[in-house]
DNA sequence: GTTTAAATTTCATCATGTGAAATTAATTTT
DNA sequence: AAAATTAATTTCACATGATGAAATTTAAAC
């Protein structure tokens, strides 16, 4: 008897193709000789994300079910998967993530750069908003900007090359991102206990404002702030989380108050709440 | 016109495949059907395995080379691994690995259980070594059994079904593993600056001697106690690590001690080595 | 600017991944 | 226990898709 149909896989196969050049407008119906990705390689990603996905293992079954890929095929990918590490059985028998996933994540983690990972986004948002941009993170107590890149616009925020260490986590945009989306204890013990010190007049004076504002601050998404260190200077910022979802610094943008209103002020916080998650993304978010 | 010898890659892949089956002695030259793993993903894992080895980011020439692949096989591999985020592209355009190795590791290690892991371990230690085995970790300044396995021979060690916490860090084989590796900070913690509790005239009784004794251990790849927390026990113990290196448990035999001596003593120290290593394996390591 | 080297893409070939079917192993039911 | 059921693994023939030499493009030196 004749097969009607197509096989089932071909669908998923399209699929997959379709999918790996969206971008290019699909003005002629089959001429693509890109054999862009590889196939068996793209399938064993997938097993590797279902099971991330799925904490707990699953048998082969149910993988081949939620991948929708043959069985016998998946045992292949896994079993290959298995040898090298990248996954193990449970005592179940369950697939799960093996330990050498552990490992190639640990020799990443010890090369890698929150700066060099971030500088190509923060020159896009630069290039985006032609505002100012920074990078920051806490040291300690302190607010440390990692990385600056000046607008290029004629009337610009600029506070020259020293990558200045302060006390102002409480009084900028990126301070504030951080601040907003640090667990409680963490956040208080970089406000500490004395007098929140002014910068300018508009600077949040007391601990029960500030914490108000950080409310706010999570509600919406970004932080914010209106010269509160520097006259003339308006500020927006958003956190950058690692894969745990710990904040490990923020990305800020810099107006002269100008500037800092309606559309343009509006889009820059659009801008950096897509950078920031974007960041995050490359920080294994 | 036909072939003439065999195309250089036919010898790359009879290289694989007799690794892969390095175990079977080949007494056939060509019988195998077997196929075992997939080519292009053990491929794409000798690439990300090393990018992990060598930190800071290689260019596809070098990964090229150093992989023994054709550039453009390379090529092909590392845009699909890129594409689906195991791989990144540093400031300098160098391959290095991506953030979705981090979060594949993250969800590993939201769903990991260290006891899970060593079970199948411990039973096999179990078996090598006839004798009562356990695994431990500490937990606060307390050393906690997290599982056991009793021997089946007549005369054993048991200590019943507790699964006991005790300040018994100083005066067992499982518990100067852990301390003989961890850093002096965290050793002093747990060891505290109160006399050493005594649980038996054996029982390592100062500071002084404990330290000598750890520097023993560390030279030596495993633990000892000799009846130093109950007599008639002599035990063996191996420090676990994680992908850091960090000591996160040990595994321990208990020997009665009667037995404790010559080859089997030796059998035993050898024995629980190499069931650390492999369950510190487990965990990453 | 020119030269050189590296990265990427193309494309024809045939090795290799694929999946239906058979086999074996592990559970569950009787 | 034995039978029945379900899941896991292996086999194998075939067509697809990975491969690598060569061409092209892009980036780095000079």
């Amino acid at each position: 008897m004749c097969r009607v149909g197509v096989p089932e896989n071909n669908q998923k196969y399209s699929e997959l193709r379709s999918d790996a050049s969206e971008s290019r407008a699909n003005v002629m119906p089959e001429p693509m000789h890109g054999r862009r990705t590889i196939q068996s390689l793209e399938r064993a990603i997938d097993l590797l994300e279902l099971l991330a996905s799925a904490g707990g293992g699953m048998g082969l079954k149910e993988i081949a079910e939620k991948s929708r890929l043959n069985a016998s095929t998946c045992h292949h990918l896994l079993a290959t998967l298995a040898k090298r590490g990248l996954v193990g059985r449970a005592s179940s028998r369950n697939y799960v993530l093996g330990p050498r996933i552990a490992h190639l994540s640990e020799s990443r983690l010890k090369h890698f750069s929150f700066v060099d990972a971030a500088l190509p986004e923060l020159r896009e948002l630069n290039e985006a908003t032609k505002e100012s941009v920074q990078l920051a993170a806490m040291q300690g107590k302190s607010l440390a900007t990692l990385a600056k890149l000046d607008s290029m616009l004629p009337v610009r925020v600029g506070f020259g090359d020293e990558y200045s260490r302060s006390d102002a986590a409480h009084a900028t945009a990126t301070g504030k991102a951080i601040l907003a989306w640090l667990p409680d204890s963490e956040m208080a013990r970089i406000v500490g206990t004395g007098p929140l010190r002014r910068f300018t007049e508009k600077t949040i004076p007391s601990r029960k404002e500030l914490h108000e504002e950080l409310r706010l601050v999570r509600r919406n998404g970004c932080s914010w702030e209106n010269e509160e260190f520097q006259l003339g200077v308006v500020c927006v910022g958003g956190a950058v989380r690692n894969q745990s979802g710990a904040v490990v610094g923020s990305v800020g943008v810099s107006i002269p108050r100008m500037r800092a209103k309606g559309d343009h002020l509006e889009a820059v916080m659009q801008h950096v709440k897509e950078a920031s998650s974007r960041i995050s993304a490359i920080c294994g978010n």
